[in-house]
DNA sequence: CGATGACTTGAACGCCATCAATCGCTGTGG
DNA sequence: CCACAGCGATTGATGGCGTTCAAGTCATCG
């Protein structure tokens, strides 16, 4: 694994601190870094011209990202909330892999990994309905990033609607709608603290 | 590449038929074989519960698809036509890739070329309109299999659509009104043997 | 020929987008 | 401390794009 390799200190890396909004790597770009997310949380996405976003991912603490076979990046990446990322050089992981047969077996298991996420995501985003791609989306990070049963999301209304191909408003009406029928819960008054009250039944919807 | 591979015969394998409509494998079946179609084509899908489907990918020759990097197929693979394919046994490729280091690095690169298709088909899914999602097919399917500007689609109306996101009458509903604007021609009556006449103007469509 | 299956075309509906107003929290300055 | 601007989120009203339902057309094949 990278956090293997960069512990390993083979390659050279460091620590880099992005905050609210800022542009990580642009698409089109080369990718001369890899990244590996330490605290805050990362969206990548694709623009069409006129502007209509698709997010394909949100990295949180441990993800990978950045990580490409060509030489250009193939997603923006954003951080969404104040984040550090461990940053290695491209160059020196190139230089590692050489050497190393195992660590382009790494590469190759990170790199499906992400194949199985984007192949189940196109399927939601082709044949699954509002209700179920916002049951399915609250599954996923209550997977990921539940701390005690409370999530906290980093990303706007915005940003999951782009994710799961809606408009924010849908979202939001989605989300409602799961509350009125108790299946999660808002702490406080903060919309972005939820509290999952039946898993199970969100499984059902999604399905 | 694999084709390499099974040139060389360092691997056991053999060619194999499958007519139209049959399921070459199952999604969640163990992957003990990898497949590279010879002619005809393959389609790639998951279902839902209720029988919606999405047409990960369709495969034409020259094509490897079966590649897991896990024990599990996670699409269904049907023939969409009289289809041969050859069959390589995965262990024969495990050995191959214990020894060859280079392989693994093949096997990367393929990867990471399903990857790359399947986040340009996550963007047309969630962001695009019937019109472009059409556009951006015939493009596609134009790069790949045109000979001589004709394109003989294998795959059916309903095809499309699942691979679109879309229902078949939208898609035939595209195809006419494209048709009308004098993007394509349809060769004698044939509804699926397609002449692109304006590839420019299609891609100006899609974007 | 009649049957079958793929495709096209039409009509009506419904889901979700769009447009718009409001709410609620946060931070800032008077 | 309060007024107010600003932003994200919610909620409502309306409309449109694509689905669904339903004929109808066309080619193939028994």
């Amino acid at each position: 694994m990278l956090r293997k390799l960069v512990s390993q200190s083979k390659v050279r890396s460091g620590e880099f601190k992005y905050s609210q909004g800022t542009e990580i790597f642009r698409q089109a770009e080369p990718a001369d870094y890899i990244y590996q997310v330490i605290e805050g949380a990362v969206r990548s996405h694709k623009l069409l011209s006129d502007g209509r976003r698709q997010i394909g991912a949100f990295h949180l603490p441990g993800d990978i990202f950045g990580l490409e076979n060509g030489d250009l990046h193939r997603f923006t990446a954003e951080a969404i909330v104040e984040t550090t990322a461990c940053v290695v050089k491209r160059q020196s992981l190139e230089r590692v892999v050489k050497t190393d047969p195992a660590m382009v077996r790494s590469l190759l298991t990170m790199t499906t990994d992400n194949l199985q996420h984007v192949e189940n995501h196109m399927l939601l985003l082709g044949r699954k309905n509002s209700r179920e791609k916002v049951a399915a989306f609250l599954l996923e990070m209550h997977g990921r990033l539940a701390a005690a049963d409370v999530m906290a999301l980093p990303m706007s209304r915005r940003d999951i609607a782009d994710y799961l191909g809606l408009s924010l408003e849908t979202v939001s009406r989605e989300l409602s709608e799961l509350h009125r029928k108790g299946y999660l819960r808002f702490l406080n008054g903060m919309q972005r603290q939820i509290v999952i009250l039946n898993a199970a039944g969100l499984a059902e919807l999604d399905r």
